[in-house]
DNA sequence: ATGCATGAGGG
DNA sequence: CCTCATGCATA
């Protein structure tokens, strides 16, 4: 295992991104962790310091573990999934297909869901005052945008069906993901093009390198902005999403509201960031522009497939894993495989856990620094 | 708003 | 297998 791999997640070539980025946010890069031991030590005494690890973290995590032992009544893991009766917003208008744009190097499909957001947790389905406003008023308002910055029916929505490298027989392998085409983009030697900056950025009259000026304070207060005119267009997180791959913005397709709201809460990595702040900006012009017109949203696709299921950790397990991670942010698979069986969760559910939650710690939101 | 998951890309 | 960008499903 290397220590860490540089890599371009953008268009932007790994030396000048890296050294960029690491010095706007350094800050962030510094007080990630703390901890960077020797990788290879487990290895050499895992066999004696394996037990004396876990047997560690366990005692780091037991704090309700007298509790219930590790006899549990039932399954940590256990996966409910919602067959839900998908609530389905508008069927709106024409249902139309899958927005999805194909990116010229790559392929580009996104489908989106979005439902009206009826929290389950409440006793009343009622509407509430969150950062998002689903569905509510803002249907009316909704009514004045036109139908392509809100994702409505396109007579062209592009279908990148065709040229599906790995045509899933289910529904979540439809991604689109713009730093591939992006990273198409730059990796391209073609001189020609370098019209198009590695981030469809607006702006693209510099240098196609000079233009990644973003520090975070820039970011933190765009994405302030954005959230601002967008709740005042009476536009959903997801809606934006999904009126994105009306904007036909080359290699840019629709986003999740989870992508959304993500940003608007900065909970993206800057690389991120900096990557959908072009779109969104774009976006938001467009929006503020033709800000009348009806609209209408649609997009619902399937409701009978398969269902993605979302394991559930339940908290002294999770507590464990973190106490793990805590001494060992990157176990090996052995150790991995340990304590999946410790926790008796699924190897492959400990080792996503890892994965996200190395991410969650790159996450820009420090609140701290900037 | 977030937790867990998928997949592309790179090793 | 990892990292990253993203997304479905959920709370």
């Amino acid at each position: 295992m290397l220590g860490m791999n540089a890599k371009a997640p953008f268009g932007v070539h790994p030396a000048l991104q890296e050294a960029k980025f690491a010095s706007l946010h350094s800050s962030s890069e510094a007080m990630r962790r703390v901890c960077l031991p020797a990788p290879q030590l487990q290895g050499n005494i895992f066999g004696s310091f394996d037990e004396s690890l876990l047997a560690r973290a366990e005692a780091l995590a037991a704090v309700d573990l007298v509790s219930h032992g590790k006899s549990h009544p039932f399954k940590p893991d256990a996966t409910y999934h919602t067959m839900s009766s998908v609530p389905c917003t508008s069927a709106a208008s024409s249902s139309s297909p899958p927005v999805a744009i194909s990116a010229p190097s790559h392929h580009h499909h996104h489908h989106h869901a979005q439902h009206p957001h009826h929290h389950p947790h409440h006793p009343h389905p009622h509407h509430h005052a969150g950062a998002q406003h689903q569905s509510l008023d803002g249907g009316d308002l909704l009514e004045h945008l036109s139908p392509a910055l809100l994702g409505g029916p396109e007579p062209g929505a592009v279908l990148a069906g065709p040229m599906h490298p790995h045509a899933h027989p289910h529904l979540g392998a439809a991604m689109g993901h713009l730093h591939q085409a992006m990273a198409s983009m730059a990796h391209a030697p073609p001189p020609p093009p370098p019209s198009t900056a590695p981030v469809p950025a607006p702006h693209a009259g510099l240098p196609c390198l000079g233009d990644v000026e973003s520090d975070p304070r820039e970011l933190e207060a765009f994405a302030e902005r954005f959230k601002q005119r967008r709740i005042k267009l009476g536009v959903t997180q997801a809606d934006v999403g999904a009126a994105l791959a009306s904007l036909k913005l080359p290699g840019v397709g629709s986003l999740s509201q989870s992508t959304i709201c993500r940003f608007e809460s900065l909970t993206l990595s800057h690389n991120n960031m900096i990557a959908l702040k072009p779109v969104l900006q774009a976006w938001l012009d467009e929006a503020e522009a033709a800000c009348r017109e009806r609209s209408a949203q649609a997009e619902l696709l399937r409701g009978a497939e398969r269902k993605r299921k979302r394991t559930s950790i339940a908290a002294p397990e999770k507590r464990s894993l973190e106490a793990y991670f805590a001494l060992q942010p990157r176990p090996s698979s052995e150790k991995i495989a340990a304590i999946a069986d410790k926790l008796e969760l699924k190897k492959n559910v400990v080792r996503v856990w890892f994965c996200n939650q190395r991410q969650k710690q790159k996450r820009m939101k420090y609140s701290a620094g900037h």
